[in-house]
DNA sequence: GTCTATACTTGGATAGAC
DNA sequence: GTCTATCCAAGTATAGAC
C-alpha cells in the first residue's frame, strides 16, 4: 500500500491544500482536483480525510526538521547556529503550518495517530539544541547557571510560542502571507538577553 | 436597539458557548437553547452569527482587561505587580479564549469590526505596563539599557505568545481544561532572566 | 416578537456502474 | 481503479403563521 505513486500524488496535493487553506477549508474536492482525481477516488487510497491529514502532517514535519538541522550545521560558530536554528524554524514555519490551522476539535479524533510522532520530533529537536548549547559552553561562548537542557527547552518553547503567536496574528489581518519578522526579531532579542550575559 | 435585556441574554449565552466550544462548534441552536429562544429568533436581534460573535468578543475583552488592571494595582510593590499582570493574563486567558478558537477564515468577514477595538486594547495594555516598569525604574527596582516601553512591548508579546501557545497545546491533548501552568512558569522564568539582572 | 417549517448549501461518505 | 449519482448530516438563513 505504501510507495504507491498515485497515493503520493494525493498526499502532495493534500499537503499543498492543507498548507494554503487549513484543515477546515480544505475539501476532498480540492485535493482530488489538484491530484487529478474525483473526490470519491480518494477513498480507495485512504479511509477518510483525517487519515490523509495525519500522514501529510507527519511527513512534512519530519522532512522540515531534517532539512533545518542540515542547514544549521553549515554555520561556522555555535552562536550563529543556535540563532539560525531558533529563528529559521519560525521563519519557515508556514511550510508546516498545517498544525496551526487545525480546528479545536479535530485533534481528538486523530490524537493517537499524531501524538507519539509529535513527541518524537520534539525530543529530536531538544537533543539537537541541547548539544549545540553544550558545545557552546565547552567553547566558553556561553555560560549558564542552569543545565543546558533546561535552557534549550526554554528557548525551544519560546520559539514555538512566538511561531504560533505570529501565525495567529497573521490570521487576524487580511494578509495571507504571515510576517514572521516581528517574531524573529523578538526571538533574537530574547537570545541576546539570555545568552549574552557575562 | 442597545441595552435590550433580551439581546443581552443572547449575548451572555453566546459568550458562554463561544468560550466553551469555539466559534465553529457553537451553533445558533446552542446559543438559542441557552438563552431560551428558538434559533430563528436570534435573527430578530442580530443580523447573523458573525455579529453575535464580534459583539461578544469585544465586550469580554474590555471587561477582562479592566478587571485585570484593578487586581494588579492591589499588589504592594512594582515587581509583584508586573509579575502578576503578565502571568495572570495567561492564567485567565481561557475566559477570553474566543479569539484563540477562531477558525482561519472567519477573520476576514468581520475584520473591520474587530481590528480597531483590538488595537485600542493593546495600546491600553502597553501604556499600563510601561507605566508600571517606569515606576519600577524610578524606585530603583529595575534598571534597563533600553526604554521601558520597549521592554514592556517585549514582555507583552512574550506573554501573548506563551498564552496562545498554551491554548494551542491544550487543544492537542484531550484535556478540555488547558494547563497554563507551564506557560506561567516559563513567563516567570523569563521575567527573572530579564528583570533581575544587575 | 417568537415560533414552525423549510429552503439552501456544504461537505463527508457510500453504492454501484463501468 | 475511477467515476457518477446519491445519501445524509449539519448548519445558516429566510418565509410566513400566530
Amino acid at each position: 500500500m505504501k510507495n504507491n505513486p498515485k497515493r503520493d500524488l494525493i498526499l502532495r496535493a493534500g499537503s499543498e491544500c492543507f498548507a494554503r487553506y487549513g484543515y477546515d477549508k480544505t475539501t476532498l474536492e480540492d485535493i482530488g482536483r489538484r491530484a487529478g482525481f474525483n473526490k470519491a477516488s480518494l477513498y480507495y487510497y485512504f479511509k477518510n480525510k483525517d487519515e490523509i491529514f495525519a500522514v501529510v502532517v507527519l511527513a512534512d514535519a519530519q522532512a522540515f526538521i531534517a532539512d533545518l538541522k542540515t542547514k544549521t550545521q553549515a554555520f561556522p560558530d555555535v552562536r550563529r547556529q543556535v540563532r539560525f536554528y531558533l529563528t529559521e524554524r519560525i521563519r519557515r514555519s508556514a511550510e508546516v503550518s498545517h498544525l496551526n490551522l487545525l480546528p479545536p476539535d479535530a485533534w481528538q479524533s486523530m490524537e493517537t495517530q499524531l501524538e507519539t510522532s509529535h513527541a518524537e520530533i520534539k525530543t529530536l529537536e531538544l537533543a539537537f539544541l541541547t548539544d549545540l548549547l553544550k558545545r557552546g559552553v565547552g567553547a566558553n561562548v556561553f555560560s549558564f547557571s542552569e543545565p543546558s537542557s533546561s535552557i534549550a527547552e526554554c528557548l525551544l518553547d519560546l520559539s514555538d510560542a512566538l511561531k504560533y503567536d505570529a501565525a495567529h496574528k497573521a490570521r487576524r489581518m487580511q494578509t495571507r502571507e504571515a510576517d514572521f519578522s516581528a517574531a524573529v526579531e523578538r526571538m533574537e532579542h530574547v537570545l541576546k538577553l539570555i545568552l549574552d550575559r557575562r
